[in-house]
DNA sequence: CTTAGGG
DNA sequence: CCCTAAG
């Protein structure tokens, strides 16, 4: 309940890697639902509103009980959790589709492909009546909770993985086929792209009370009037033949309802039109990815083979932040009284700005560590599998990388949904004001750019889902699975709160006049070619302090936005996404991809250079710093031009460059992985590659003079052990294995070493 | 996987 | 920092 009331949003789910379940990444994009209480509208909302996409929660508002029963414990120790238990799911509601009418009616409503047939479900999917996809989803949901178990809920993240369940989201039209069909998460998520029509602003601008002065201050409580029309939700032409769905504004105009049945039919229709639209490939992409991206050039062969040498790069593992000691563990056994606010205190939770390149390398990368750290592949296994061509591994992580190719055009679940069971507090009409956000922006332009024809000139954006900043969560190993998901809940409900903002990034360019016309911006159908960008970035009037453990609760206004951001809010650190600029949106777009920004790296690395202290160099990865996230390209047919993002810059500091002199100086240039383990073993971002090439630029920077030399100073002294290590260890490289061939001594040369190693540590 | 080296 | 050849 106090979820219900106090949150109330809705995920439709997590983008995760297809491999096992239980080992996807907590990095992942978010095709999120949101729905509000009150005439109050978030910053959040105008990034929802931003990407056209009108996410309107259509749970059937559960019974959100933050209680944990005997009952709970035991089904999650039989590993017989049901999702129904849960607080952050719906899904497996799909259960009582045959006993309970409202379920039953919910569903079918949403599953109702192009008729309104009531009958049609029925009958042309008897495995929703025969319970076949109950069983996978459970069976699914049963994995996961094995794995969990198994897994012992290691304080690291690479061994868990979270998910918010897919909810109604679980079952797909396919407009091809005109059956109703299980699917995953996986699958919807691929596929949730979105296409906006953003009408030019001086359309809008009569009907719209906003403007960009409340967009630019980050006001999460900004009302706006609802006016639907202004921002619709297009299908492709495609998508549109096929499924003979009309423009789904229109019926969606009110979507509250007080009754728990959605009765519309037109609604129903519209909502399982567009909702479930999968393309016809979707059924069968998870095995066949790796060779459809191949085929249809996603993905070269040398691609997926640069893919593949990055798995040792480390950086994927994420030290967990601790912000608070208390464990919530007694929170699953508290009774009824347990709000979420008061859990939220005792929440330990850590907000982190993922770096999320477009082929998200994260993900890449953190498959082969996630694999083995929970136990699902050995090392050797691993390397066995890898050795074989075929073996679906492989396509699997290409499937990840390339998750976007697969949503070329072939889908678009938007989320448009009802929220039967809200509507009791009746504040629910603020449900189509984020409609608003985006032409309230636009509205202030609208002045400036009166004559622009509407018709012609709308600008048609399609936003690849945005991704969530990465989030930290400790939570004790008592804690239940139940416990664990609300926490990932709390934690996600947090992110996507108005601790958010959106950005703007056309060529990688921050837009940060927001009265500019788009068309003045440059974001015109005239300029197609062009990346345009969005940014998640936290909300700087949203910054709170870390909740401290023992802090006082937080006691929330009733239908006020939680106070979000955890994370220092960093203005500059964003979160992006991009979106095709294109009114073809399968228009091959090879636009400038965003670089990160570097004002945002520079801060970033300010913070991290501020906290690695010592010289010890082992340089955690700072507790509150955030990453630069990278910019996700829409462009779906560029995929193969477009190859993973590169690592944020992180300049060594200058402790950093002592330990790896004083490593170097120990073991001699050429044992990188020495080097590595002994002095940046901790330095998950560091690989040993980074340290060969770190030196390799202190070798230079040290040969030239100070004059040329750029960047952070590094102290002269530093710089003369880097020249002395050098010629040393150069010297006795080569006479050490001619002296090893002369005199067929090795211990001499043992000694030597010794010697040196004496010598240079003085 | 590591190392070395070019980019 | 990326990429790749080579071992």
């Amino acid at each position: 309940m106090v979820l219900q009331k106090k949150l109330d949003y809705g995920f439709s789910g997590y983008q995760v890697p297809a491999i096992p379940r239980a080992t996807r990444s907590a990095r992942k994009r978010v095709p999120f639902r949101k729905r509000l209480e009150g005439n109050q509208i978030s910053a959040f909302d105008l990034l929802a509103t931003v990407a056209g996409k009108l996410l309107l929660d259509k749970e059937s508002a559960p019974a959100t009980n933050n209680t944990w029963s005997a009952e709970d414990q035991y089904a999650v120790e039989t590993n017989t959790v049901k999702e129904e238990r849960a607080d952050v799911n719906q899904s497996l509601k799909l259960e009582t589709l045959n006993q309970d009418s409202y379920n039953a009616e919910f569903f079918a409503s949403e599953l109702v492909p192009q008729t309104s047939d009531p009958n049609y479900s029925s009958k042309k999917s008897p495995s929703l009546r025969n319970g076949a996809p109950i069983a996978t989803s459970d069976c699914l949901e049963r994995f996961d909770a094995q794995k969990l178990m198994n897994g012992k809920i290691k304080n690291e993240m690479g061994g868990l993985a979270f998910n918010v369940e897919t909810g109604p989201y679980g079952y797909v039209c396919e407009t091809s086929g005109d059956c109703i069909r299980p699917v995953s998460e996986n699958e919807v998520l691929l596929d949730d792209a979105l296409v906006l029509d953003v009408k030019p602003p001086a359309l809008v601008s009569s009907d719209t009370s906003i403007n960009a002065r409340s967009y630019g201050d980050h006001n999460p409580l900004v009302s706006f009037p609802a006016k639907w029309d202004d921002v619709n939700v297009v299908t492709r032409d495609d998508e549109e033949k096929s499924s003979g769905c009309t423009h789904p504004s229109s019926p969606l105009r009110n979507p509250f309802r007080s009754s728990l049945h959605i009765g519309d039919r037109r609604i129903r229709k519209i909502l399982a039109l567009k909702y479930w639209k999968v393309g016809p490939r979707s059924k069968n992409v998870r095995y066949s990815n790796y060779d459809e991206n191949l085929k249809s050039g996603y993905l070269s062969r040398r691609a997926y083979k640069r893919l593949r040498s990055r798995r040792n790069y480390p950086f994927k593992k994420r030290k967990l932040f601790y912000c608070s000691s208390e464990s919530n563990s007694d929170g699953r056994t508290s009774s009824e009284g347990l709000h979420i606010g008061d859990r939220r205190i005792r929440k330990i939770l850590a907000l982190k700005y993922w770096k999320v390149g477009p082929r998200s390398k994260n993900v890449r990368y953190s498959n082969y560590d996630e694999n083995l750290k929970s136990g699902y592949l050995s090392r050797r296994a691993y390397k066995r599998l890898r050795s074989r061509r075929n073996y679906p591994f492989k396509k699997r992580k290409l499937f990840y990388c390339s998750s976007e190719s697969n949503s070329d055009g072939r889908t678009s679940s938007e989320g448009i949904s009802d929220s039967p069971a809200k509507s009791n507090n009746g504040n629910n009409s603020i449900l189509y004001s984020k409609m608003n956000g985006v032409t309230g922006e636009s509205s202030s332009l609208a002045d400036q750019h009166k004559s622009f024809n509407s018709r012609d000139s709308h600008v048609k954006l399609r936003i690849k889902s945005f991704r969530v900043p990465e989030l930290f969560i400790e939570i004790p190993e008592s804690a239940t699975v139940g416990s664990l998901k609300r926490t990932v809940m709390e934690a996600v409900t947090e992110i996507l709160g108005d601790g958010l903002c959106v950005g703007v990034l056309l060529q990688g360019k921050k837009v940060r006049d927001d009265n500019k016309t788009l068309l003045q911006t440059g974001i015109s159908c005239d300029n197609l070619m062009d990346a345009l960008g969005f940014s998640l970035e936290p909300n700087p009037s949203h910054t709170t302090p870390l909740l401290c453990p023992g802090g006082s609760p937080l006691k929330l206004p009733r239908g006020s936005p939680l106070p979000l951001a955890r994370y220092p809010a960093n203005p500059g650190l964003v979160n992006q996404v991009t979106c095709d600029l294109s009114p073809e949106p399968r228009m091959p777009n090879r636009g400038n991809f965003i670089e990160s920004n570097n004002d945002c790296a520079s801060s970033l690395i300010d913070m991290f250079d501020k906290s690695s202290t010592e010289s010890k160099a082992l340089v955690d990865v700072p507790a509150m710093s955030m990453e630069t996230l990278a910019v996700v390209p829409a462009h779906k047919k560029s995929k193969q031009s477009d190859v993973a993002q590169r690592r944020i810059r992180r300049p060594f500091s200058i402790s950093e460059v002592e330990a790896l002199v004083q490593a170097v100086e120990k073991l001699g240039t050429g044992r990188w992985r020495d080097v590595k383990l002994r002095a940046f073993d901790n330095a998950k971002h560091r690989t040993y590659v980074d340290l060969k090439d770190k030196w390799k630029t202190l070798l230079h920077t040290a040969r030239i003079s100070p004059q040329q030399r750029r960047g952070k100073p590094v102290p002269q002294e530093l710089l003369d052990r880097v020249l002395n290590a050098h010629t040393y260890w150069s010297q006795q490289q080569q006479p050490s294995l001619e002296s090893c061939l002369l005199s067929r001594n090795s211990t001499m040369i043992a000694s030597s070493r010794c010697d040196v190693d004496e010598k240079i540590l003085g």
